[in-house]
DNA sequence: CGTCGGTCGTAC
DNA sequence: GACGTACGACCGACGT
């Protein structure tokens, strides 16, 4: 049987190097924890690979030790630590707590003294040991007792024989040998003169120091021999400071040092308190969360359910879908509960009494639903045949509207970073649910058991309703209550039925352009390889460069990240002056940007029972407050070119119907005309003016009248980079003109818009104050870089703090009008139905005959939707294409 | 074979 | 570095 094995873990060696491979990464409080990662991460992977009986952490101790008081410049020369370490040191201890592993220190002496002794007294009771640092000194301890692990080289065992290979000598000799050669971290002198080779060599021929010193007249190289005669002293010092102790008086106690399981709620605790994601993921224990169960209706039990509810304050609802027969998903069970009850309750929705019991529930208007993602809660009751009058309360619009900048709004990660609940991945309906839906449609998805786990239903409304606790409260804490209950809910019915509603798409008008588009590709390609000389990927950048590198054409811009050459646009553009080759590549890019991202992929997003294309609208998606779209994007659907417009041809009305679009005009312009209050500003809309003819003349002054067209352009470009916090450098690269020159536009658009300044400058310093900005209806976004030191994270801080509040408002003003008009749309009994919102322009699908009257109450309840200081102006289309539409 | 970061390009 | 907000195709490195 093999000797139980003990691992002797040096410390500050691996600190040290968990400190450098683990940079930058701090805790939400500011606290820098890359040291303490990579040491767990070294812990954990130790325990994993070796599995040792005993293990225990040897760290020094703060102050002098005995080596100091035998040579006072001992590690003189060493640099204090690092400021970003000292108070990672603590947590380096309360890791070692976590993994129940010892850590054990001796006043007066150092780490390595501590490993020599408690090896040679495990040596003497049988054990093996394994000394783990990448330290060469400790090599001398190697015994057939002994052995060295160095974890950075690969995980290499150091026996006898590997110390001869690595240092030349026995392991016995190690001490002898950095006596002569010395150890300039530690600042050990060494005998002068006496480098690594030379040492190696002498110990080898003399055996011993002593031996060596003892006979030093006859050492063969006049250089050493003077060394070794006038150094006597300093050298068999050196060696006493290289020599590790093994007799100081600690203890062997394995029973402290036996390898036990973490404690996992310390574990927990400290992992969250680091800000340790998935460690704290790791060992949160489901089962040491109080668990709320669940259990299945009876028959007997709905009047019982629905009486036990009656009285509770809030019921919170959850729906878990399968996939149907015919691709779609569907609603198989509900689970309910209440604000008080330990029990939740699980109803089959495949049964009549419980869908029955589900339905009087969602439409008992005293029930005070609460779901995550109301959309995805309505759509779904939609498919149940439940219409409900008005969204669920929607604890995922209470995470967006007091963290906005979270990115990621799944249930699974609220519970666990808010709530300290773990959840299984499957049946959120958020993200995953829309990627459900792509791929049901394609047909990819196998028929899956239904999810009827009672339990984890109960743990997903478990969560909920803690997370409701906490989060009701923020909104009226951050003052974002009224955006919640006056914008953000009521616009959920309108986006599901959007949603459900689709958009008709012309497959044929998309078939048709792929075939043409294949034909123009497969020609651009071969001129293209004819050109370059060689087969290759053009879709690949990276081939693109060093083709272009092989036939020397010049490519500056490099990229970001991997240091490449830039082959973007811009630098083609500016190739394609001069060659034929780059002009090609952006025929060919324009293209197959085309071809791949719309015109071959909507037809694959066309529902298999509307014909038409779902697409889903995200209320979460931008921290600003715009919606998103996915599967497909329709906000980004091309109408800048020639050839990309064509492709709104293919999205038409039903027969009998129109497509009625309404637009706002310069949306965000007339927002910041309102927040800054600026007299040009605010006069050039109250006038009608054209706004960028205005700021052209402002601006160019009399130019403007000389040179319209070219004046307005740049105006126009002002403009733009105004509402996006744009540079000199910016503006420059955008029209194509010096930056000084775009430096003098930009100080001459600020002389003459003076409100405009005062307002920027007054939001970032307002910004720093607060770290928020809020929107005209108090949407808040935390801008949390405001302060940085970093000037590029500032800079970036202050661009957003400038441009959210612009652009949130405006789309806080899309998102009033859009409720307004889905009411006024109902409250007359129309038919016409709105399909699409594109940030500032409405598409709608409306019979022919109320075209007319769609267009009036676009106009009228859009340009009402806010009292600004200056109009809301909304120029309307009506075609039966969205292409003809402008 | 799936995931993920990088690059590029489309919209407002 | 240098213009805000998104989504997504494609490539290629990397891990299973």
């Amino acid at each position: 049987m093999n000797a139980k094995r003990l691992f002797l873990i040096d410390g500050m060696s691996h600190v040290y190097r968990a400190y450098y491979a683990v940079r930058h990464l701090s805790n939400p409080q500011g606290l820098p924890t890359g040291a303490v990662f990579g040491f767990t991460a070294m812990l954990r992977k130790l325990i994993e690979d070796h599995k040792p009986d005993y293990i225990g952490v040897a760290i020094d101790l703060q102050g002098p030790t005995v080596r100091h008081e035998q040579f006072a410049e001992y590690k003189a020369t060493r640099k204090p630590m690092p400021e970003d370490l000292v108070p990672q040191l603590p947590y380096i201890r309360r890791v070692c707590a976590a993994f129940r592993v010892p850590v054990i220190s001796l006043a007066g002496y150092e780490a390595d003294d501590v490993i020599g002794t408690l090896s040679k007294k495990a040596g003497e009771r049988g054990l093996q040991t394994v000394v783990v640092t990448s330290d060469k000194d400790m090599l001398q301890l190697v015994t057939d007792k002994v052995t060295v692990l160095d974890t950075m080289k690969e995980g290499l065992f150091f026996d006898a024989d590997g110390v001869e290979k690595k240092l030349g000598v026995r392991p016995d000799q190690v001490a002898d040998l950095l006596g002569l050669w010395g150890d300039a971290s530690d600042n050990i002198p060494g005998a002068p003169g006496i480098g690594e080779k030379g040492a190696r060599a002498l110990i080898a021929e003399f055996g011993t120091l002593d031996n060596l010193l003892e006979n030093w007249s006859q050492v063969k190289k006049k250089a050493q021999q003077e060394s070794l005669r006038d150094n006597q002293e300093l050298i068999r010092m050196s060696r006493e400071l290289a020599t590790i102790h093994r007799d100081l008086p600690i203890e062997l106690n394995l029973d402290e040092l036996a390898l036990g399981e973490p404690d996992r709620r310390v574990a927990f605790e400290l992992f969250t308190e680091l800000g340790f994601k998935s460690l704290t993921e790791e060992f949160l224990d489901v089962a040491v969360q109080k668990t709320v169960a669940g259990v299945w209706l009876d028959e007997k039990g709905v009047p019982a359910l629905l009486a036990a509810l009656r009285g509770a304050r809030h019921v919170f609802v959850e729906l878990q879908t399968t996939e149907g027969f015919d691709g779609l998903r569907k609603a198989d069970a509900a689970c309910v509960l209440g604000d008080g009850g330990e029990a939740a309750t699980v109803l089959d929705l495949g049964q009549g009494a419980h869908l029955e019991c589900w339905r009087r529930l969602s439409e008992d208007a005293a029930a005070k639903l609460v779901c995550w993602d109301a959309k995805a809660f309505m759509e779904l009751q939609e498919s149940l045949g439940i219409r409900m009058a008005s969204a669920p309360d929607d604890v995922m619009l209470m995470a967006f509207l007091t963290a906005p900048n979270a990115g990621d709004f799944s249930l699974k990660r609220w519970a666990l970073d808010e709530a300290r609940l773990s959840l299984d991945a499957s049946g959120d309906a958020g993200a995953e649910g829309a990627r459900m839906r792509q791929a049901s449609f394609a047909g990819f998805l196998d028929a899956e058991e239904p999810k009827r786990d009672a339990a984890a239903l109960a743990r997903r409304l478990d969560a909920l309703r803690r997370l409701h606790g906490r989060l009701a409260p923020r909104l009226d804490e951050m003052g974002v209550r009224a955006v919640y209950e006056e914008i953000d809910l009521p616009l959920v019915p309108v986006l599901a039925a959007m949603e459900h509603e689709g958009v008709k798409v012309d497959r044929a008008t998309l078939k048709r352009m792929s075939l043409e588009m294949e034909k123009l590709l497969a020609e651009t390609t071969g001129r293209i390889y004819q050109m370059a000389g060689m087969e290759f990927n053009i879709n690949s950048p990276k081939q693109l460069g060093e083709v272009f590198d092989r036939l020397n054409l010049p490519l500056r811009k490099k990229t970001r990240k991997t240091g490449g050459y830039s082959t973007d646009s811009s630098v083609l553009e500016e190739l394609a002056q001069t060659y034929e080759l780059p002009r090609r590549i952006l025929e060919y890019r324009q293209v197959a940007k085309l071809k791949s991202t719309y015109v071959d992929a909507l037809p694959e997003l066309i529902h298999p029972a509307t014909g038409r294309v779902h697409t889903s609208f995200h209320q979460t998606g931008a921290a600003t407050g715009r919606l998103s779209s996915s599967n497909p994007n329709l906000q980004n659907i091309p109408i800048r070119t020639d050839m990309g417009r064509l492709i709104r041809a293919a999205f038409v009305p039903e027969k009998g119907n129109l497509l009625v679009s309404a637009d706002y005009s310069q949306v965000e312009l007339r927002v910041l005309a309102h927040l800054s209050r600026d007299e040009v500003l605010v006069d050039a809309f109250r006038a009608g003016e054209d706004v960028h003819d205005r700021t052209a003349r402002e601006v160019f002054g009399a130019a403007a009248l000389d040179n319209r067209a070219e004046c307005r352009r740049r105006a126009k470009a002002i403009n733009f980079g105004i509402v996006y916090g744009q540079s000199s450098f910016g503006l420059a690269q955008s029209l194509g003109i010096a930056r000084h020159e775009a430096q003098a536009f930009i100080d001459a658009y600020f002389q003459r818009y003076q409100g405009v300044r005062a307002w920027l400058d007054g939001t970032v310093e307002e910004t720093r104050r607060t770290g928020m900005v809020r929107t005209l209806y108090g949407r808040l976004r935390q801008i949390p870089d405001i302060n940085s030191r970093d000037f590029n994270a500032r800079g970036f801080a202050e661009r957003t703090a400038v441009n959210s509040p612009i652009q949130g408002t405006a789309a806080d003003i899309v998102k009033i009008a859009m409720i307004r008009v889905e009411r006024e749309l109902r409250a007359g009994g129309m038919a016409a139905r709105i399909l699409l919102q594109v940030h500032d322009e409405l598409v709608l699908e409306a019979p022919e005959a109320e075209a007319e009257a769609t267009r009036d109450l676009l106009r009228r309840e859009m340009e009402g939707a806010a009292q600004l200081l200056v109009p809301l102006k909304v120029d309307l289309n009506v075609a039966d294409n969205w292409m003809d539409m402008k």
